[in-house]
DNA sequence: ATTAGGAATAGGAACCATTCCTAATATATT
DNA sequence: AATATATTAGGAATGGTTCCTATTCCTAAT
């Protein structure tokens, strides 16, 4: 492993919420002040296709990189755009059931508006 | 209402499938040759916006838009990439009681291999 | 320490889906 | 029909991401 890759891996380790590719490179340039997006782009597709960390793709928006690996979903706050982690308990169980194919890997997304934004 | 506006609405409602603007275009054509893809698009949009389709968003393919306003889920087949509609029944009820937030909106999407790709 | 070979990088071009811009055209109103 | 308003065609611009390639970095063997 690089010192740039160990950077990238630390960056999202040390986080506890979701990062874009942009920011991670900003958080890089830190350390590391001639790194480039494409760098960031690649190493964080390296890491999220070999499971070390995980990667949010939604429609309309950056991809989120993350490291929480338990499987878990999102919720979107639709005013401020912020993303929170949340479980629905035995939804993949919920889902087979109601399903009539074996399900390889789902994804969903809840709109809500956040705590924080509903105090204003 | 235009004669191409008129003339997209028409190829969503008598589709009973998932249409991309490209798709849609070239059926536009068949009857406004000169019409064009930005065309294609804003009517799409003011169609979806106001609730006469719906448009499905999914991060790394394009829009789809369909005829089908009954709230349902969609399964995407990963091999083929082809869409189908499939309805989990009180899905909402379940997330709602599973989540602390009034939740505003939600999109499901389920990734398996469609029974044609199965059958190779 | 030096160097050869392979891997990783920086920088920018390319890509794709979509939106934006604007002059020209179509539609609606009087 | 004349004028006002809305829509269109076409292409440029956008945003996020990937691709390309010359250069740089590492490593391990000399």
């Amino acid at each position: 492993m690089t010192k740039i890759q160990a950077s990238i891996f630390h960056i999202i380790s040390q986080s506890d919420g979701h990062l874009t590719a942009e920011q991670v490179l900003a958080l890089t340039k830190q350390i590391h002040p001639t790194v480039s997006l494409s760098t960031v782009y690649r190493n964080l597709n390296i890491f999220a296709d070999t499971g070390k960390i995980r990667r949010i793709q939604r429609p309309t928006s950056a991809d989120y990189y993350e490291r929480n690996l338990l499987p878990h979903d999102h919720a979107y706050c639709v005013q401020c755009g912020s993303i929170a982690d949340f479980k629905i308990s035995h939804l993949k169980e919920y889902l087979a059931q109601n399903f009539e194919h074996p399900i390889l890997s789902f994804e969903l997304l809840v709109n809500y508006v956040c705590p924080a934004c509903k105090n204003k």
